[in-house]
DNA sequence: CATGAATGAGAATTCATTCAT
DNA sequence: CATGAATGAATTCTCATTCAT
């Protein structure tokens, strides 16, 4: 008779995304987890091999979510200017707004736990930001620089601006949003 | 009559940069550690009251010695821009040759082991970059935005692009090196 | 469908008991406590937060369990001589035949790991014990001492007694332990 | 030419004695016993073959003080009570003094580090005590006890109310001294 | 002789994972 | 399917003892 507000699997994901964000992986038993989730710890298990596959999926579904969100209102018909604006944006926003998800992003990406394996997965959802940055480069509105280095000069930013506005919510304003953003294209597309 | 090489703290420090680089803090077990540093694992406890304040003890002299390196060469009588451009250069050269220190840093910075107490600590040693962005801000050579959007404006790119250089030896390049540089400054300083 | 014969708290109490009686608190590791529980070392956590609280609920229950057995038969309508009388030889009687308990007792009693805390609670199983010698100073029937004084003239050799007969256990007669018994009264009663 | 004001080996055992007094054996490691001795640890090696054998050492000697303390003044052509009395209330006097060795001598007594060996040893101190007993049997001024009850009923109080002492200095008179002896005396004298 | 740095065996405790109910 | 009690491998840390200086 009961509805069950979120599946099991969802609150299991929730859990361990908030409690990675507050105490880190290690800061985490599998044991939290199913408390926080109001589950048993056994049921865990029947969603998901093991711990590192938790937050593996974990890592995946919050990147998908994410790039669901950022691309959100994204035309390729944009200029990559507008495009590029857009999507740092949003992505500035949603972290913005979703503090547990950046602490948690920024955790995985930075740690040995991983290193290329599942970074590498889901590509998938950042395909239309490469191709963005290649089409910039072409039609010469983004500087002339190898896609790697354009794309670290965008990651590296984006999380420290954010990781800014959460620290400092005073100043997450639209204008300083817009400057931030500003910031991050000058130094990536080609002045005039 | 036996010169001892190294000295015991130091290799312990060492070992641990090498491990927590390669593995992260929780899978960097004590023992290991002492293996590598080719000592007991009680000797370790001579050095340091316990694990945490040995990575606490790594993460500020790593601090230390590459403020020192980066501050090398470096004069107040510059200009902003080429202070702050000698900077970039000298940190991402530090860190393109020293990949273990990368991400040990990186990952430190981004641990919920650390939030705030240490963070904080050793910030001397970043006292006259703060000043250089004060006075770029002053003097407009640098966009009126305020210094803790500036910073992260700078920390974000030059970590992510020292990252590059490391995941891509090949790019390691004056050139690039440059490129990468001219950029971060782009998105700070004041277009003419 | 398999009866647990005796519940794992229990079991653990137990081979706690017997090893700290036979080698001491530091000479019973849990290893050793799990093995003789025939457990796993981490169940006993699950039961007991650490081995500090394993041993203070052990003290506690153990000290409930002798004050259960030596106030059966008591009432308080027995005269002030016959009442400790019975509480005496009651007492001489459960140590001379549970040795592991008045060994266990005698050395927590006396160990610098528990001072005062834990040796105050449980102090309601000795109230009936107290009110006594109370009762016995006003009416007469006791030296006019302090009841300090009467306490430690008591518990010293109720102790030293049980201990003698576990150590010769040819002596434990109903005589012997009588005369003991008695003995311990003469230093208390008041002598006509 | 500085006179040595304590002999090492003795400073090493004050030492011990206050530490285990304090924290018991297991509470006091062989560096702090170093420590508080103003010695190097390594020095403890050359004076006792290894930290059991330094406690063993420390409870002979101090139940050597103890006797050659309270035998002060006492004379074998003394009545066995008066003989008794004075032994009494000398043993209860030096440790009302001495609650350090009060405290070791009550822990290492019931610890089961010993367990016979080290206790029976060192015995000779205490003949001249047993003598006595045996004596006040024979003139039938003790009751007809075995002397190994008649031990248990002196050497049981006698910590306890040294004991008593110690915790409530205010009672440390000789008019509760007096009492306490003449209680145990009842205990064990032949009454008229 | 005295020293104390170095050592590693041993102890307490945690936690991912299993499995009987 | 869900559960959570049971488990033991792995980890951090302590401390008696040794030995080069």
């Amino acid at each position: 008779m009961t509805v069950e507000v979120v599946d099991k699997r969802e609150s299991i994901l929730m859990a361990t995304l908030g409690l990675i964000a507050e105490h880190g992986f290690h800061g985490s038993p599998m044991s939290e987890i199913a408390e926080r989730a109001k589950i048993g710890v056994g049921t865990i298990y029947r969603y998901f091999p093991g711990k590192q596959d938790l937050v593996n999926a974990l890592y995946l579904e919050t990147k998908k979510r994410v790039a669901s969100y950022i691309l959100r209102g994204f035309e390729s018909s944009l200029s990559v200017r507008d495009g590029i604006t857009h999507l740092l944006k949003q992505t500035i926003r949603y972290f913005a707004e979703h503090p547990a998800e950046l602490f948690f992003a920024e955790q995985y990406e930075h740690s040995p736990l991983i290193r290329a394996q599942t970074r590498s997965e889901g590509i998938a959802e950042i395909e239309p930001i490469l191709r963005l940055l290649e089409r910039g480069v072409q039609e010469g509105e983004l500087k002339d620089l190898p896609c790697e280095l354009l794309g670290a000069l965008i990651s590296g930013p984006v999380f420290s601006v954010a990781r800014m506005f959460v620290d400092e919510p005073a100043r997450l304003t639209e204008t300083f949003v817009d400057a931030g953003v500003g910031a991050i294209w000058d130094s990536i597309g080609q002045s005039s």
